[in-house]
DNA sequence: TCGAACCCTCACATTGATGTGAAGGTCAAG
DNA sequence: CTTGACCTTCACATCAATGTGAGGGTTCGA
């Protein structure tokens, strides 16, 4: 597919898509005429992708780290550093307290709501009998 | 406790903390020079608020879900605009999605990790004997 | 063959979170 | 009373992610 296709089901702009592959994100083929040609895979990746930037990772950290999530992890055994590894594992540790400190604040959101909801209802009941 | 203080115990340049009080995250009070006067309670609102922005929060939404998220509730309640109820039900969500993006990914770094570590071991046990 | 709808690269602009430093006030210790 | 270590505001700089548009090529259907 080209970049208009993965752009609208991906929910990119298609200059996002130019700019991870500029970092090094994704590769993408090229077809004759110098056109992006992208494999129905990047539709997960560049999801993924946008997770991760999402959750707070730097574009220099994920790229990093997506070769190691890659299904056939047999291939990159051989590239992984003890530099790599402790990187890993830094960031493993690292994306395990922003997991915590989002869920402390999401519970604590959600328990909000609830306060406010079960204390609004009788409210609301009111006015609208 | 005055700036400086603050900026050791969490670990904040102070640059950061009058950029935090300018976006209206905290609000310090002033002692009779001017000088910003920091409560003990800080401390914590100040690690708080780094974690939501290590977690990819922008600082227009830490500000509207703070006082949410303060322990004396009840006073927080008359300014539960319908509007508001909306948008944290929504950050809440797209909390829970960025918790799971995480989860997956640092599950899938965990598991390589080990795949690495248990494949490396009898090539360093070689090495090392 | 022309226009619409794609695609390309290049480049400059913006936004949010930060870094850095200037110019100056406060305060305690020597 | 001066020096050093704080503090103040203000302003400009940087970096990463993203927006926007110019200038130009490709493809396809009318």
């Amino acid at each position: 597919m080209r970049i208009g296709e993965l752009s609208e089901r991906t929910g990119t702009p298609r200059r996002l898509l130019r700019y991870y592959e500029e970092q090094g994100l994704i590769v993408a083929d090229r077809s004759a005429n110098g056109y992006r040609d992208y494999d129905e895979f990047f539709v997960d990746r560049v999801m993924q992708i946008r997770g991760l930037l999402d959750a707070g990772l730097p574009t220099r950290i994920i790229r990093q780290i997506l070769p190691c999530l890659d299904k056939p992890r047999i291939i990159h055994f051989p590239d992984a550093t003890p530099e790599m590894i402790a990187t890993l594992e830094h960031e493993r540790d690292r994306m395990t307290e922003r997991v915590n400190c989002l869920i402390r604040n999401r519970d604590a959101i959600a328990e909000y709501l609830d306060a406010v909801r079960t204390d609004d209802r009788p409210l609301e009941s009111t006015t609208a009998s």
